[in-house]
RNA sequence: GCCCGGGUGGCGGAACUGGUAGACGCUACGGACUUAAAAUCCGUUGGGUAGAGAUACUCGUGUGGGUUCAAGUCCCACCCCGGGCACCA
């Protein structure tokens, strides 16, 4: 069989299984369908071993579901729009984006199919292509239609360094999600998708998605942010103007002793008094001057200024002072609030900067809240609120909504804190919004029939960043769809993440021309059955994709409203402490790994280095012992094929030995685990391992038995039911081994094997024997044995004994085919 | 501050519904093979005490308490690490 060489046979099984054209996947088939999908990549270069880890689980799993009789869609893709390109065009000159982008999937897609993946390579889809981004704008067009997709002006998140505006998901603590920099606000008109609309669905559905881990819904239950309230309407002392405010504690409206509006409100323009005008005004300049997310972060000084104006409690009538206070955000809510500050953390920090009254109107049980420093937050009895005295405030707040109604002062209410999904970017590299601007009919979609909005390819990129559409006259200058008058084209493109939330319908019928995708395809498709890809997607590409579902089937194109089942997160692969980059120089590359160890000890030790979602630190000798297991299984099979191969073999194998039964028991024992390892809980690195004391006790036997007493029928069994676990994890060396042992199909369409209940069965077993919960001993005892035959068998035990002589027998316990405890006194 | 994870040998990590802690792999050490080395193979590898030795005893899953015949696993309090949210009224 000659030595194990990877190189010599990994290059030829991917050729094989390309040539058959195995992985691609009927649109239809008597078997059960499985969607198996991974996060698509943005080719921005080439993939170091960290991104392989989320390919090779998922190709395990679309292995593993194909030999359990599945047909399995297994696709792959690019996410392919985006700002490296285009920076990389401004950096090095002539290079187009496209050109760039279209370069790097070349490298990415064979540095994949080096890592023998079972993709279906027919239904490769690339986000900017002219026939992908067509249906990113149709879908674009019909969410227009249906008032889903809008353009308003207001502040915005602006990223000074990719020098184009950002969604709120992509801002994180004030900083550009992609690289770093202090976001600044600006006014700017732009495109908003809807998602508020769908907060509630979105938020209710969440409890559908049992096949989610529990930190992701958790993360999205956060990001939507539902609170249940009350919108209370104060009015102006002396003015016609009303002050509306929301809050999730009517409970506490007695105590209400000031309001705040927010710095950028439009009342406080109107509310302000003449005499107050300057010191309001120039609050408000010195307010404007400072960096919106840090003086609204927790813990910021609590500032503000009176606006001279009053404001009527309508619950009774007391007359309370307008504030302008930097702590109130103008996004949320009302963009104005009444002020507790007996019972509120926040407004008790202003009203002692600001020395305003501090009224109690929840206290504990038995005494009064201690006010000297903090806040009361607790629960409590209400006091000082009138025909609500003495009741629990959470009862008081129920009370509260029915009373506000009735006397027409508030209404009850729900607010989210998820905001409109903001999609315009100021790039060339991204599809083009399709929307053009008419002097008479306003903002017009392009209609189906000229779509797509094809990106210009004669374009110069400007160091500044700025997008070349904006001075691309054939660009921009076109004509009405609708009136046919002369008229100016939208010159943003969309955000990248609306490519990404639609792809995995695409997948389903990636080349269909006259439409996106077809009904009856995707309903047969999706749901996808397993989705696989990292956390940093939790709220961004995963909200997205599922508010975009919904949309598609609020449309009536799809029947099902969540697109992703399963979800499994995986954790990234570290070196040296820290994640692999180019420019830390920690990179580890597939090929040179490859060309060392094989694609399939990358791929088993990529499995075997941890829990999949947990992070794991690369470590070369690591894969060095990944490596002599390969050779270990390459030796083995070298001694018993010669042996097994006109042998068969059946169930009922007769094993004559104590070592036979034990092998053929180990065998099943791994089958049943290895089974359970993969299918319940992607514990790939205890099924590797389960794999490798299968293969050491094999071993042992080989090396321990004379040759010429082997139980061929046994080590047949095992050497097929071996390859075929090992398959989904290790594809080329057990298609290898499996043709050597004369096979004329391929292991991929190989049948996952079964446990046998009867190989699992002992004759004898090792009861533990503890005295007082102290292990002292095990006996050995048939395994029909009943308990007074357990316990014979301890006390006739010298070992066991010397404990329990001289001493009380309290009581003892048996725990059946396990574990004898005896309990002792004295 | 709040909400999730998680703390187990020299290291990565095992341990089903409480029932022999440390599977599997790495490292290190010892041995075999070799002129030598690499590779390979065999053995040892949580700490302590006793013993030449097989072995015996004892302590051990972040800390302190508790429940139980029995706790890495359950309960209470605390410490540390990772992640998410964070003035959302």
């Amino acid at each position: 069989m000659g030595d194990f060489n990877p190189q010599d046979f990994e290059k030829k099984w991917q050729k094989v299984w390309d040539e058959k054209g195995i992985f691609n996947t009927p649109q239809r088939s008597e078997k059960p369908k499985y969607y198996n999908l991974v996060m698509f990549p943005y080719p921005s270069g080439t993939l170091h071993v960290g991104h392989a880890k989320n390919y090779v689980i998922g190709d395990v799993i679309a292995r593993y579901k194909r030999m359990n009789g599945y047909n399995v869609l297994n696709p792959f893709g690019y996410d392919s729009f985006g700002l490296p390109a285009e920076n990389a065009a401004i950096k090095h000159g002539n290079v187009h984006p496209e050109e760039w982008t279209l370069k790097n999937i070349e490298i990415i897609r064979n540095q994949i199919k080096t890592l023998g993946m079972s993709y279906d390579w027919n239904r490769e889809v690339i986000t900017c292509s002219e026939e992908y981004y067509k249906w990113t704008q149709w879908i674009f067009t019909k969410m227009f239609e249906k008032g889903l997709a809008y353009k308003k002006k207001g502040a915005v998140n602006w990223c000074p360094s990719c020098n184009t505006v950002l969604a709120n998901e992509q801002v994180v603590n004030g900083h550009c999600e992609r690289c770093g920099t202090e976001v600044e606000l600006k006014q700017l008109e732009q495109w908003y998708l809807k998602i508020t609309d769908y907060a509630e669905r979105l938020l209710n559905d969440i409890d559908k998605l049992e096949g989610w881990p529990e930190n992701v819904k958790t993360m999205q239950r956060n990001w939507i942010g539902k609170s249940r309230g009350a919108e209370v309407t104060f009015a102006i002392e002396g003015s016609d103007e009303k002050l509306t405010v929301f809050t999730t504690r009517p409970d506490t409206l007695f105590g209400v002793t000031f309001m705040a509006l927010a710095p950028e409100s439009p009342l406080v323009e109107s509310l302000t008094k003449p005499e107050m005008k300057e010191e309001v005004s120039d609050f408000l300049k010195r307010i404007s001057l400072e960096d919106r997310f840090k003086r609204t972060a927790e813990g910021a000084k609590k500032e503000g200024i009176f606006t001279g104006s009053y404001a009527v409690n309508p619950v009774n009538n007391e007359k309370i002072p307008i504030y302008v206070a930097n702590y109130i955000l103008y996004e949320y809510g009302t963009g104005a609030i009444m002020a507790v500050p007996a019972h509120d953390q926040r407004d008790y920090e202003f009203a002692k900067e600001y020395g305003i009254s501090i009224k109690t109107v929840i206290k504990p049980a038995d005494c009064d809240p201690d006010l000297s420093e903090k806040a009361y937050t607790e629960d409590g009895v209400m006091v000082n609120s009138g025909k609500f005295d003495g009741m629990n405030n959470r009862k008081a707040i129920e009370k509260m909504f029915d009373w506000l109604k009735e006397n027409e002062i508030g209404n009850e209410t729900i607010q989210y804190k998820l905001r409109d999904w903001l999609i315009s970017r100021q790039r060339y590299w991204g599809a083009p919004i399709p929307i053009v601007y008419c002097d008479d009919c306003g903002a017009v979609a392009v209609p189906e029939e000229q779509l797509p909005v094809k990106l210009p390819k004669d374009v110069k990129f400007e160091s500044t960043g700025k997008s070349p559409l904006v001075d691309h006259r054939d660009f921009y200058e076109t004509t009405c769809p609708k009136c046919g008058k002369k008229a100016r084209r939208e010159v943003d493109t969309m955000d990248t993440f609306v490519d990404s939330s639609w792809y995995y319908l695409r997948y389903v019928n990636p080349k269909m021309s006259e439409k996106p995708f077809d009904t009856d395809d995707a309903n047969y498709w999706l749901p996808v059955d397993q989705y696989i890809g990292g956390v940093e997607h939790a709220i961004l590409h995963l909200l997205y994709s599922r508010f975009i579902t919904k949309v598609i089937h609020d449309m009536g194109y799809i029947n099902f409203d969540e697109p992703f089942k399963n979800l499994f997160t995986q954790g990234m692969i570290y070196k040296d402490g820290a994640k692999m980059s180019k420019s830390k120089g920690n990179v580890v590359s597939p090929e040179d790994t490859i060309k060392r160890y094989g694609t399939d000890s990358l791929r088993t030790y990529t499995l075997f280095i941890g829990p999949p979602e947990k992070d794991a630190e690369w470590n070369d000798s690591g894969i060095e012992g990944i490596y002599r297991f390969m050779n270990r299984v390459w030796n083995m099979y070298e001694k018993i094929i010669p042996v097994i191969k006109d042998t068969e073999y059946n169930d009922n194998i007769v094993l004559k030995t104590k070592e036979e039964k034990d092998l053929r028991r180990k065998l099943h024992q791994m089958i049943e685990k290895i089974t359970r390892d993969i299918e319940g809980s992607f514990q790939f690195n205890t099924a590797v391992s389960g794999l490798m004391e299968l293969s050491n006790e094999l071993n042992s036997y080989l090396n321990n038995v004379d040759e010429n007493i082997w139980n061929k029928e046994l080590l047949k069994e095992i050497a097929e039911k071996f390859v075929i676990m090992l398959s989904p994890m290790s594809p080329h060396i057990t298609e290898e081994l499996w043709h050597k042992m004369g096979k004329d199909y391929l292991i991929l369409d190989a049948k996952w094997p079964k446990t046998d209940k009867k190989a699992l069965v002992v004759d004898e077993l090792n009861i533990v024997v503890q005295v007082n919960g102290k292990v002292r001993g095990t006996v050995s005892v048939s395994s029909g044995a009943a308990e007074a035959e357990v316990k014979e068998t301890a006390f006739s035990d010298e070992r066991i004994m010397k404990f329990i002589k001289d001493k009380e027998i309290i009581k003892i316990i048996y725990v059946p085919k396990k574990l004898l405890n005896i309990v002792v006194k004295g």
